[in-house]
Order: C-alpha cells, then sequence, then structure tokens
DNA sequence: TATCATATAATAATTGTTATCAAGAATAAC
DNA sequence: GTTATTCTTGATAACAATTATTATATGATA
C-alpha cells in the first residue's frame, strides 16, 4: 500500500502536483476501500474520519485531479451520483461493471473481454478507441441465488 | 412516423396514461430529432417552439413515463446530464455508443455485438443479464480524417 | 525577511432534477 | 346538463450534487 501511494506521489509531481495531506488522507480512503465505488459525499466521510478537518470541496477538487492523472476512474450508474474507482495498477483499460437491479450490489469484471468487440468496432465505424465504458444491468448470483432452485452453494 | 405515434399512443392507453397534447408534442420532437440524444432542456426548448405554453415539469414528467414505458431510453454519458433516446421498435436491447473526445458528437451502434460476452458474463459471474450500457470513447471518423495523413498536432 | 504560488476550509452559488399544489381538462355517474 | 372523480398540467419551491468564490494558510524561494 505505501508503495501505491509513493507511485501516486510521483505522478502527481510529475504533474507538478503535491501530495498534501489532505489529498494523501483521500488517496489513502480510496485505497483501503477498493471495489467499494464510493460516492464523492463517501469519501468525504471515510475521509473525515481520520482527517476531521477537510472540507467536501477538497475532497471533490482531489477527486477530480486524480480523474484527471488517471489515478481514479469516474464512472456513473444513473442514479444521479458519480462514483470513484481506483484504476487497476497497469491497467490500459477500464473495468467493466454488474449492477443488480435487485440489491444495488455493484460487482466488477477485471476481464476485458471486449478485444473482439472493440477490433469491429474501429473498423467498421472508423472509431479509434481510447476507453469504454460496459455495465450489464441485472440479477446477481446472491439475489437470483435467494429465489433460484439451483442456487450456488458457496 | 404517424404509425409510430399510434404506436405509443396504444402503449400509453395499456398502461392506464393518455397521449395528452403536451406528450404528444414531446414525442414527436424525439421523433424529430432521433439520434440526437437531446437532454431534457433540449426537448423542452424544442417542445416550447410549437407548444409555448409547456412546462419544464411536464417534459421531465413525460420523458420519465416514456422511459418507464422503454419508448425511450435514459442515457448518461457523465456530462451531468440526462439524454433520452427513442428505442428502435422491436428493439430488444439497447444500442451502444461511440462518443468523440474530440468534437463530443455522438453515433450510434444499431447492432448488438455484444452476445459472446453476455454468454460468458451470465455463465461465469452468474448474472442474469437484463440491459446494457456500452460506450466507446474515443475519435471518431470525422476527427481522425481531418487530420489523419499528418496525424501530429497539438 | 518579504514574496510568490499553491492549497485549503467555509460557504455561497449554480445546476439538473423532483416534489408540491392549486387549477384545468377529461371522463364517468347521476 | 350538472356534479364527482381522476388525470394532467404549469408554476414554482425544494432538493441534492457539484462548482465557484473568497479569504486564509502553507510552503518554497530569493
Amino acid at each position: 500500500m505505501e508503495s501505491r501511494i509513493e507511485r501516486i506521489k510521483k505522478q502527481l509531481h510529475n504533474a507538478n502536483y503535491k501530495l498534501t495531506p489532505q489529498r494523501e488522507a483521500t488517496v489513502r480512503v480510496l485505497l483501503e476501500h477498493e471495489e467499494a465505488h464510493l460516492s464523492a459525499e463517501d469519501v468525504y466521510l471515510l475521509v473525515k474520519e481520520k482527517a476531521p478537518e477537510i472540507g467536501l470541496a477538497t475532497v471533490y477538487r482531489t477527486l477530480e485531479l486524480l480523474t484527471e492523472l488517471k489515478v481514479v476512474d469516474k464512472i456513473n450508474f444513473g442514479d444521479g451520483v458519480s462514483r470513484f474507482d481506483l484504476r487497476q495498477e497497469g491497467a490500459a483499460h477500464f473495468h467493466h461493471h454488474l449492477v443488480c437491479i435487485e440489491c444495488g450490489a455493484v460487482d466488477e469484471i477485471q476481464e476485458d473481454l471486449l478485444g473482439d468487440v472493440e477490433q469491429i468496432v474501429e473498423d467498421r465505424w472508423n472509431f479509434q478507441i481510447k476507453d469504454h465504458r460496459l455495465t450489464f444491468h441485472g440479477i446477481c448470483w446472491r439475489c437470483s441465488g435467494e429465489t433460484s432452485d439451483d442456487a450456488e452453494r458457496t
């Protein structure tokens, strides 16, 4: 974890920004809640536990900055708030999400899966793909397990 | 076009709603601007040209209603506003989008393309897919065409 | 030291959207 | 036809998420 902070610090410095205590606290919260898909408000409340003097605007600014530097990805599941995910180190592409319409859980798919599709799109639509967003809405294994007979026994 | 309005009228009636003049005006604007990805505000301004007495709230209500009936799809490209697309008649699935990061243009992909990917996701993650959202961000043919030969520019 | 740029907390302002509510049609009951 | 009843509407207030403002603090530099 410390090494990841170090690397993020370098990324900031490369872009002429500093890793201030507030920014570090924000990054730490993100690191401690990977895959949690926190909203700005969520992050704010969590950071506040450790650094109560931080302001909401600072969290917004930090998240914006981190998005710009591609340290985090800003996602939007259509529920009115933006959510922030740490980008996996070395991941060229954005990961996908499974949003459960029953319980609201958000699971991640790290696999790319879109290789073929992207090739088709680039060729057929003459479109140079830089990034993608893929979200499936449906019923997760937990919820379908509850009512389904052949539920998976974990 | 009239026949599509007729069908939408039936859909409304089936759900115990009426095609009021305001709703019809809104639907007509959507029909006349297919593939335009209008925001609620856009729709409001366009409807106002024909029916100046309409209120913004009515447009929001109508768009919400049409979304519920799956006449339109509500999409979000992360720019802070929701956009509304008429769903292609008979389309079981939501179409995909190409968002150009240069000029902001939004093109549509009607083809599904995700058949294989969905099969994998359903099997491997035990997830029952009901809908999907797929958006590619990149450079469209228009923008890459402009500088295509001597690529390097600012 | 003074000076300069950056970062900050607090708060005001803005934006997209939703809720409220009284008034206006449409429909049904008498 | 008149009266209920139910929808629907327009205007506007309320709301929540985000962004801008401002005055202050911090830290580096000369």
